[in-house]
DNA sequence: TATGATACGGAGGGCCCCTCCGTTTTTCAA
DNA sequence: TTGAAAAACGGAGGGGCCCTCCGTATCATA
């Protein structure tokens, strides 16, 4: 703590600082070779010294997003001025897939092993999305829901929307969100952004 | 390998057995404590039969979906002839969802750490939820979009359907749903399921 | 420059991953 | 039934990572 009115030591300072950039560097590599002793060693610093800085791994993710989440917090203030309603949302959901574009090897890296699904999702994706390949190719074959949209993307989407949730009642948020999915399959591919 | 014409070994099927059911258990209890030692001390084996049976941390998880994928398949195969072609689609979505409810736990102890983000997302979510409801309530007085999706819903969606790809291309796939989304947001909370 | 406050570094204990190989169990033929 | 070959078992052990602890080095102030 800094209760005094002492001013921080630069050296405290500077290693923060490295330390932030090294992490980014070695966790949007992602990998395995992610750990918290490679981004000290590329800070150049002890792993001691990483940890006071960042207590929890958690703590040294926070840190380096901090500034892209307010990158695009700002973007939403500036997007609500500056377009209609709709094609601001839909501008600004755009732009958040391009952020997760950039940093998901960052979070795949945190989560230690989430990237080797390659080989589970060979099977298992390929039956489940045969399964929803042939619901979907009846709906589209009946003139019922658009068709441009692939059972690939509808199931991924699925399984997606389920994977991040947490709190209790997220299921009921879930279908929620599945028929509002629905629905906007429902009408042909409407007039598009720009 | 059983090339010959040998009958399997009555003590290695019996293992294989007990090392899938201990899985399923120390898997979908998730947590730090679902390492694959833990597996094999729970299925009262050494750490060695169960690197015999399964030789990485996928074919094991890869056995113990396996049946369960079959299951959601065959759903699929017995909607398709028994309900109307939008709402059988509707209802295997539906399904999958609660699917993924009861193995979450093991996805995420598979990642080792993906649960490790309650203290992530308080802030991070909570600056983006900011920042999308300001646009989604807009939206919203302006009489354009439904009003019974929350800020927390959309975006977890959102990051969820991007979360999960990795081929090549994914962007466009995960914007081509962003509009379908919005479609679906367009119309005001329709004529629902059942 | 002296000194107390602050930060640094890395050794070390614990846990886990995965391999390797001596030991045990099982199958099958005689 | 018996015994030898085949198959499977178990766990020690090397390596890596996580995180803590504390003696040492550096910095801010007087």
């Amino acid at each position: 703590m800094d209760r005094s009115g002492r001013r921080p030591r630069t050296d405290s300072v500077r290693n923060r600082e490295l330390l932030l950039q090294a992490a980014a560097a070695v966790f949007s590599a992602g990998g395995p070779e992610a750990s918290l002793e490679a981004v000290a060693r590329r800070a150049g610093v002890g792993i001691g010294t990483l940890y006071r800085h960042f207590p929890t791994r958690e703590a040294l993710f926070e840190a380096v997003y901090r500034r892209e989440v307010e990158q695009l917090s700002d973007l939403a203030e500036q997007l609500r001025t500056e377009a209609a309603p709709v094609e601001a949302l839909r501008s600004w959901l755009r732009s958040n897939v391009a952020f997760v574009a950039t940093k998901k090897g960052m979070a795949a890296a945190l989560a230690l092993a989430v990237n080797k699904k390659s080989d589970l999702t060979a099977y298992s994706y390929d039956r489940l999305t045969r399964a929803v390949a042939s619901l979907l190719d009846r709906a589209v074959a009946a003139g019922e829901i658009r068709a441009d949209i692939s059972p690939e993307d509808l199931l991924r989407a699925l399984v997606g929307m389920s994977y991040l949730h947490d709190q209790p009642g997220w299921q009921e948020s879930v279908l929620r969100l599945v028929d509002v999915l629905v629905d906007g399959l429902r009408r042909p591919p409407g007039p598009g952004r720009s």
